[in-house]
DNA sequence: GGCGGTTTGTTCAACCTTTAACCAAAGCGT
DNA sequence: ACGCTTTGGTTAAAGGTTGAACAAACCGCC
């Protein structure tokens, strides 16, 4: 129930006589049953993924899409404002997920030759192993939970209809490509 | 970029020789694309739907659902447990963002006198009066940022996706009804 | 070449969430 | 009525995230 918009069902109900001149739009029944869900998906779905990688891997979605990420880069290395923009989160907040995962020896840090401010993040051998053994574990969670329980067709239209979410919150997104 | 499932760039690439017995199916160049997209959109919308309420009224997404449950509630009141059900939360999260909202005097507790356990959370006048005027730029956001840019097709269709993955994550759903 | 302004990254503090422990009241069998 | 278990809720501690402050290095310009 994140959603459902929480109009309280006031006794001025749908006319238009608005304290702060326009009454707003609501939501029809079908519309708030739809946000009902979707507010749902987005507050479980993460959860979710979360738990299967916690159980399976012993790490967090978020430290899985570091490691992932660096994986596919050459050298497997990344500059840390690159990799804080690949994974959608702010620059202190992979500083400190980094320090947790070069404390478990996937990760470690060496300072870029060429610019001295910048750090570079490189996947050690371990580091690489360990996403190699969770990988088809959370793919198969991802399957299990969102492919597979859709039509090609449906997935279709999640491609186009997340995109067009992206656009509107983020017009200049890199997502989109 | 939650998703893309970070299938690292192995050299045994395709070929079904996996040490642990069966190769993973991995997900096709457009599933990750889709993936990725909705990876994106379950990172950001609730962030910006938190952003929203924050700045123009100064409370929480949370917050808000919580008072919304209790805007539309018989007597505006609700037990503990069955808010945390509503809410989609645990009951310590809720405890303390009900003490939180008694703070700033927009709900008040009160001893349930059918049951010595169970506590009842009463939105109070003032709680009311900060729904309703947050209520309008919340629904407001909502339709912005998801059913203006949706046909009418794909929000039906975002509907069926939704339920189909709840339905996956959590079969005895009471968002279902 | 040196000075101001900007980028990059880390650290610190405040806040929120989650997990576990705890207490009180209710149900329940004897 | 007496224990035992279950349910409902709060509290305490631990872990993670966000925002502000800070240090270091680069860049452009005089």
């Amino acid at each position: 129930m994140t959603g459902q918009s929480g109009r309280p069902s006031s006794s001025s109900d749908q006319p238009s006589g608005s304290v702060d001149g326009v009454e707003p739009r609501w939501l029809s029944e079908e519309d708030q049953r739809t946000w009902l869900a979707l507010g749902s998906v987005l507050l479980r779905l993460p959860g979710a993924l979360d738990a299967q990688l916690q159980r399976d891997a012993g790490i967090s979605h978020f430290e899985y899409v570091v490691m992932a990420a660096l994986s596919e880069s050459p050298e497997r290395t990344l500059r840390m404002s690159i990799l804080a923009v690949m994974a959608e989160s702010g620059l202190p907040r992979l500083s400190q997920v980094v320090t947790r995962l070069e404390k478990r020896g996937w990760v470690k840090r060496s300072p870029d030759p060429t610019d001295g401010r910048s750090t570079l993040a490189t996947l050690t051998e371990d580091g690489w192993d360990k996403v190699v053994a969770s990988a088809p574990g959370h793919v198969e969670e991802v399957r299990r939970l969102v492919f597979d329980p859709l039509t090609k067709a449906q997935l279709r239209q999640l491609n186009e209809i997340s995109r067009r979410v992206i656009t509107v919150i983020d017009p200049d997104d890199r997502c989109l490509r």
